[in-house]
DNA sequence: TCTGGGGTCCTAGGACCC
DNA sequence: TCTGGGGTCCTAGGACCC
């Protein structure tokens, strides 16, 4: 199968309307404003020279690259494209698609030549967005994602079982799609540092540091395996949730009660055009500066809203901790499942 | 005044049941 | 001077992804 991931896609977008802005240094996140509380949504490669990234808070940004044009982030201009994309993708003959965000996707085909479906892929997306894109192929769902980043910008990679320890086993296990430093780092600390290490590690080690499924999970990433069909079941939401980071922190509990009830509105407007039960909350509050806690509470099956901002706010009376002040608001409800609903499979997160 | 916002899934421990 | 073994449900928190 193939992954299409578009080059700096938000960058690009935005490049696209103001081609003045083409070659040099742009920065997407938050509304713009470097002086607010934000993160950097995506940085052009100009700017990525200055050691920007992605998830960097927007201050420190601009304070590495002096330069750079910062931009508000706007999602509905990226949505409007990522679905031209994806008709694109869905529009090559034989295609199965499965999205996994706006600027990334699997297609799943069968070809004598899958380098010459990549090429035309890219073509046909470049024609319909003048957008560029790079092209992993695999014959794991794992394998074309990862080499999608060998691929960049504009290219062409093929990783199958033939090349995986050739190009991967030197490598850190960070660098596997599903790893991150947390889980890399405690794999140093069981001696595992390399991609062929993870492969050839003892199971039982793996299982007592991770548990039952995550351990051997991990192994299997090591070796490439996994997944190897593209699944295009359209995907159910498990819940909805919307989150705040003020830009001052909360500290009347007025104020607190105020923007609780205002988050539950959201996500209940988001719930209602669903029309499926509310079957749980969760409560996330990061107090000043960054100590985060979540709070659950399984509640009566129930839709009315009344109920649900009630319980809501029984729960952060409960567990909210008085005088603090409050740096982020999130709230979560989560949905009952239509029995159709897609099983969770492997331990891939972040599905869509 | 360092850390967005939207997601998913896994683990561990306690309560409770038979 | 005792506390098995198996199971489910719930809560809190961790980790990862885009």
């Amino acid at each position: 199968m193939l992954h299409v991931d578009l080059d700096q896609f938000i960058a690009a977008v935005e490049v696209l309307r103001r081609p003045e802005l083409a070659g040099k240094p742009v920065i997407v996140g938050g509304r713009g404003d470097p002086s607010e509380r934000a993160v950097v949504s995506t940085a052009s490669y100009e700017a990525r020279e200055f050691g920007v990234g992605s998830g960097m808070p927007l201050r420190i940004a601009a304070r590495k690259a002096p330069g750079a044009v910062i931009l508000p982030v706007d999602a509905e201009r990226y949505g409007e494209a990522s679905d031209v994309v994806m008709a694109t993708l869905r529009a090559q003959p034989r295609a199965t698609v499965q999205v996994l965000g706006w600027d990334e996707a699997f297609v799943g085909v069968r070809t004598d030549d899958p380098e010459r479906y990549a090429r035309d892929i890219q073509a046909a997306v470049l024609a319909a967005t003048r957008l560029h894109c790079s092209v992993g192929i695999g014959d794991t769902l794992v394998r074309a994602k990862i080499a999608t980043g060998f691929g960049k910008p504009q290219g062409v990679f093929r990783l199958t079982r033939e090349n995986w320890f050739e190009v991967m086993g030197g490598r850190p296990t960070i660098d596997l799609w599903g790893i991150g430093s947390k889980v890399s780092r405690r794999l140093a600390g069981l001696g595992i540092a390399t991609v062929a290490g993870l492969a050839g590690a003892e199971l039982d080690t793996l299982v007592a540091e991770f548990g039952p499924r995550m351990g051997p999970w991990y192994r299997t990433l090591g070796r490439g395996e996994g997944e190897r069909e593209v699944d295009d079941t359209p995907w159910v939401a498990r819940g909805r949730s919307r989150e705040t980071t003020y830009q001052q922190d909360l500290a009347d509990p007025a104020q607190v009660e105020a923007a609780l009830v205002e988050l539950a509105g959201h996500v209940l407007d988001d719930i209602a055009a669903e029309g499926r039960p509310v079957v749980g909350l969760t409560l996330k509050v990061r107090y000043a500066p960054f100590l985060t806690k979540t709070y659950q509470r399984k509640i009566p099956v129930t839709g009315d809203r009344e109920a649900v901002t009630a319980a809501l706010l029984g729960l952060a009376s409960d567990r909210i901790e008085p005088g603090r002040p409050i740096r982020l608001l999130g709230v979560r409800a989560e949905m009952t499942m239509p029995d159709e609903a897609r099983e969770p499979h492997t331990p891939t997160r972040g599905g869509w």
